[in-house]
DNA sequence: CAGTTCATATAGCGTTGCTATAGGTGCTAG
DNA sequence: CTAGCACCTATAGCAACGCTATATGAACTG
């Protein structure tokens, strides 16, 4: 059951409480179990890491490091703005594909006292919202755009993570991510594939019709014919937003 | 030291917990704390609440019924959106004047099981959208732009807390709630030319549309109307596909 | 080979959330 | 008035938790 390979306790400890954590599906797990799993007894543990937190602070670097390299591997696209669309979408996935451990990195929030962990992802994006300002597409600070940028960010995978996997709508992490990125940037031309191009027609129509149901406060409809109808509406205008 | 009130001992148990939750500076309060403080044992409490996640439910739904409160104070203004734009500085204002029980309502995410808070502030934020949709000036569903809104909206307010007192920037608030709104919103004062026809496309006319059905409880369209609007939003379908 | 340092183990401390059991309290029925 | 009953609270203690004082072994250094 345990982890008897030929690995040094320290990094046996590391490797069985990534493990743990990684199976716990969100339940916290104790430095008993962590050290059974690799073999070892409890002083062991404390005398590499001092304490559980360290311990975890170094599952956490492990975690960072691989979180970076996906960050990094998307990097050089020459459009900065593009690439922090990149790393947003990297952490989103970063976070699915690894919720305990996401949680551990950036969901253990304390009143006045920042992770370093989020600092550090702060400075990546801020690296990377520099080249964009270089170039004058920003709006606002580095600094600052960061700051914003990551906090939707997490806001947004926590959300995420904390829903259940086939109700995940990664459109809405796409639309916050653009809404985001358009904020604080220069360029007012709007691109993401948008639907809205030669219907200044159907506009005036959807207008009226639109007038014309709200005007209607007198009539009747069956809950049968409504329903139909709202589904009829709701696949319209899910279909369409995409 | 103790609360000693003719208060019965669940409240005093709700009270001490609370009390203790706003002090603690984030650190982890025990049940055998709570219950010294409520001058009690143990089995009170557990008859009370069942477990001591039971007990910060309770103080939770407290919490949120302030939180309520002051959502429902800034409602009525007429302008859905602008509304909504108060309930997130509202939002931020609670997190930040109590961060521990913020911490406590939204800070606990665990992987696929939402809180149920966040569902009920969801829907909070979902009705007024409702509203802004009614009257054509939503690009998404109400739905998934509450989802959208509030994410940020509680990624932003735990960011503010994680950071020490001085150093909060509330100025990064306003603009990531903006830029949440502007995003949801079919108000565009950007992109290419003709700027006073509204950009609204037939989603904006279908996600209308919807929210106003839903609002008006079923009885108020004839069958002969329905014919009659499911035939205009059949032409104006098709002619969008243009 | 003696001394020092690093690394691990034995055993146990204090605290945690929680509970099996029992006793007291206030109500209503006879 | 009292018997019974449901409700509430206390005594005492369990298992699991994070952590450590102390001791023992191994490995390098002089």
């Amino acid at each position: 059951m345990s982890i008897d390979g030929q690995l040094p306790p320290k990094a046996r400890l590391l490797r069985a409480a990534a493990e743990l954590l990684a199976n716990s599906g969100g339940s916290p797990i104790s430095t008993r179990q962590i050290t059974q799993q690799a073999g070892v007894t409890a002083p062991t543990l404390y005398h590499h890491f001092g304490d559980k937190e360290g311990l975890f602070d170094a599952v956490v670097a492990a975690g960072f490091d691989e979180y970076v390299a996906g960050e990094r591997d998307f990097a050089p696209s020459g459009q900065p703005l593009e690439d922090i669309r990149r790393m947003w979408d990297n952490h989103v996935q970063f976070g699915l594909k690894q919720p305990e451990l996401y949680l551990v990195m950036f969901g253990n929030i304390r009143p006045e006292s920042r992770p370093a962990i989020v600092a550090d992802a702060e400075a990546l994006m801020e690296e990377m919202l520099n080249k964009a300002a270089v170039s004058g597409q920003l709006n606002v600070p580095p600094k600052e755009a960061a700051r914003s940028i990551l906090a939707a960010n997490v806001g947004m995978t926590l959300m995420l993570i904390a829903e259940k996997a086939p109700e995940r709508n990664l459109e809405l992490s796409a639309m916050t991510r653009d809404a985001m990125i358009f904020a604080v940037s220069t360029e007012q031309a709007r691109d993401t594939g948008s639907v809205d191009s030669g219907k200044s027609s159907v506009v005036v129509a959807a207008i009226a019709l639109n007038a014309a149901l709200q005007a209607s406060h007198s009539d009747q409809l069956s809950s049968s014919e409504l329903k139909l109808f709202l589904e009829w509406l709701h696949r319209i205008s899910n279909s369409s937003t995409s």
